[in-house]
DNA sequence: CAATTTGGGACCGAATTGGTACTGTATTGG
DNA sequence: CCAATACAGTACCAATTCGGTCCCAAATTG
């Protein structure tokens, strides 16, 4: 359906909080209690993007998870890529599985090569630093002329 | 997951087909053939291209199917839109249920909807006439400075 | 050592997808 | 006017995926 799962849109939202109170650590439960989902879901979550090292983890009493980098620094693609592996609208586009058997003989491959990757790379300019301040302009402009890159300004 | 369906991912295959030989009219038959895909499937597939007025039909011992309009004004977007229903990345930039719980205090959603325009207008500016011969630097330049429109050349 | 918090699974109901089948309607041609 | 052909619409089913829960192990704190 052309569509990010569930857990990725929480992830992102999430993932939003934790740069808006860049530098402090917060308990699974605590970000359960801020974006009201319950707190398996959102410990699954934050265990993924710990994993793919979104997020720095500590364990025990005062434990909780940290932002690894800086907000400028991770993409929305790097968080849908955490939390639902390769960004491949077709299954052909997968490099995991290159089985595909029409292959050869199919002109269309190719270009949705280049579909992938114009919606890929259109994911890897939004920053959580964006997604923090809903900026209108800049995205806009995104697909458009955009001479010049992104700034949180 | 991020991904089309299988049906838009065949749809733009078999309207390849047709943008490759415009103007002659093809039988789900036929097509199945070309495309090696069981009858049913493609059947279903040019049902719904028509339905949405992607092709035009004809009934009876002689019909079939045949583009509805020029390559050229036929986008990727259109295609699926017409095989998977609206484009919408996340739940809530699909305009049909509006029914968001978070959608007040949660700053991401605007964003989000900006991200699907992104992707949307990526989709809106690859046409069939381009898929029809796979074209490498006009598609990487979707995303890139990219100053002029699309042309066939 | 007890409480807390993350790590990593397994697990299950529900929704979606991919594919098939069936019945109806229009068109052609003998 | 009838038979053959080809599209139209819908219902249906198996298989996969998704959303969400639960459980137990490992680490940290005090």
């Amino acid at each position: 359906m052309l569509r990010v799962t569930k857990l990725a849109d929480y992830g992102i939202v999430m993932l939003t909080y934790f740069a808006a109170h860049h530098g402090s650590t917060h308990a699974a439960r605590d970000i359960a209690g801020v974006v009201r989902l319950p707190l398996p879901v959102v410990s699954k979550i934050l265990k993924a993007l710990a994993r793919d090292g979104l997020l720095a983890s500590q364990r025990g009493t005062k434990g909780g998870y940290t932002l690894a980098r800086k907000p400028e620094e991770i993409t929305v693609a790097d968080i849908i890529r955490a939390l639902e592996g390769p960004i491949a609208v077709t299954e052909c586009t997968d490099s995991i599985n290159g089985d595909c058997e029409l292959e050869v003989r199919c002109p269309v491959r190719t270009n949705w090569h280049l579909i992938n990757r114009a919606i890929h790379q259109a994911l890897e300019r939004i920053t959580l630093a964006e997604m923090t301040q809903p900026l209108h302009e800049p995205l806009v402009n995104l697909q458009m002329p955009a001479g010049q890159p992104f700034h949180v300004s």
